[in-house]
DNA sequence: CAGTATTGACAGAACGTTCAATCAAGGATA
DNA sequence: TATCCTTGATTGAACGTTCTGTCAATACTG
């Protein structure tokens, strides 16, 4: 369309359009060459090799998505009653962004069926995710601000809570019809969250 | 394999594992065939219409799985120091099981590509699980054994406290790196909830 | 004119599905 | 009891379609 991005980049594009929502198997190369706006399917084969390339690379561009929760350093001694919300917040917008949505999507559906991605996914995202939160309520247990507790636990305990309201955004929108805003389960469910490893005065 | 299963059991089977293992698109009527050993993918269209039929037999054979967790009435009063780790010891058992867990990749795995599934998983399971645990929250507050807050909030929170720890053992390994067991999460991810949900005296 | 981009046509394989034929078992008939 | 007939189970082969990937020819661009 836009004259600007070559070639690759709107087949790339449309990879991702229909790998996610399709699948790598329901995804056709006929269907990323209809959706990309080129004449044939052979042209593909001029820019990948095949369709497990294709796939990779639309994984690759995409993979940036992932740094969206870094940088631990910057909040590691700020207090909980901020970062929390900081961090509950920086996760709803990560998935209320649809290309973000796509690309959950897109490594969930694949990762049930290739353990491969799987390993990436476990590895790279979640337990990266989980590490970084696990340091920072060791040290706030450290600072005095929580009491001490099993932050293996906690970490988990602290993303998963936020995890059915992300759902019901992305995929299960039978979810959404109590109205529950994500604000309102920030508050909610921090709230329960800190109130819960308040030190004991 | 035994006689007394008779041959359209057989291939429910064998289409629930290639089904869940492979999706619906990537598991072919030849290799359910194969899989239930018989020699012709003929004889599947002697019993199922078409592979789209033989997929939503499977769905329907499987489905009791679903009421694992019913009967509120049981519960409704006890204290919640009981009744949510009892909650708790059940989900983490159902996701143990090893048809239970195939049922769940099954069913994420094509409710994220077709959202008439996306609809039934959200509605005929998950929102009707955080339904009775918000009519059970709500009873425990009206007790005052909870402080007042918002239940559907929280009925999230609790169900969503597990998850991460449920997905390591169903298809992230790289969770289980860490070595947190279910007992241990639960001991830890309960007792923050029902701390920060203890009424102020 | 050289090299790249793009295309239509096509080959080979795999897929879902259909079909005619075979087989095993049981009931009816004589 | 011996024979026929019906019925459902099962199979191998085949059909039409779709998919991935190849190729040679053409259009475009510097």
């Amino acid at each position: 369309m836009t004259e600007a991005e070559d070639r690759r980049t709107q087949i790339l594009d449309a990879a991702f359009e229909e790998f996610s929502t399709k699948g790598f198997k329901g995804a056709t190369i006929k269907s990323i060459a209809g959706a990309a706006g080129v004449q044939s399917p052979a042209l593909i084969y001029h820019y990948f090799p095949d369709k497990e390339a294709l796939f990779n690379a639309v994984l690759e561009t995409h993979a940036p998505i992932r740094s969206a929760v870094e940088d631990p350093t910057t909040f590691m001694d700020r207090p909980p009653e901020e970062v929390l919300p900081e961090i509950a917040r920086a996760y709803f917008a990560t998935v209320s962004n649809p290309v973000a949505q796509r690309m959950m999507k897109l490594m969930v559906g694949e990762a049930l069926r290739r353990p491969s991605l799987a390993e990436v996914l476990g590895r790279a995202t979640v337990a990266r995710i989980l590490d970084s939160l696990k340091k920072y309520l060791s040290r706030q247990v450290e600072l005095g601000r929580l009491r001490p507790h099993d932050v293996r636990s906690s970490a988990r305990a602290f993303v998963g809570m936020l995890v059915p309201q992300a759902a019901g955004r992305i995929f299960l929108p039978a979810l959404r019809e109590d109205g529950l805003t994500d604000k309102e389960h920030i508050e909610t469910a921090v709230g329960i969250f800190l109130e819960g490893l308040r030190p004991e005065r």
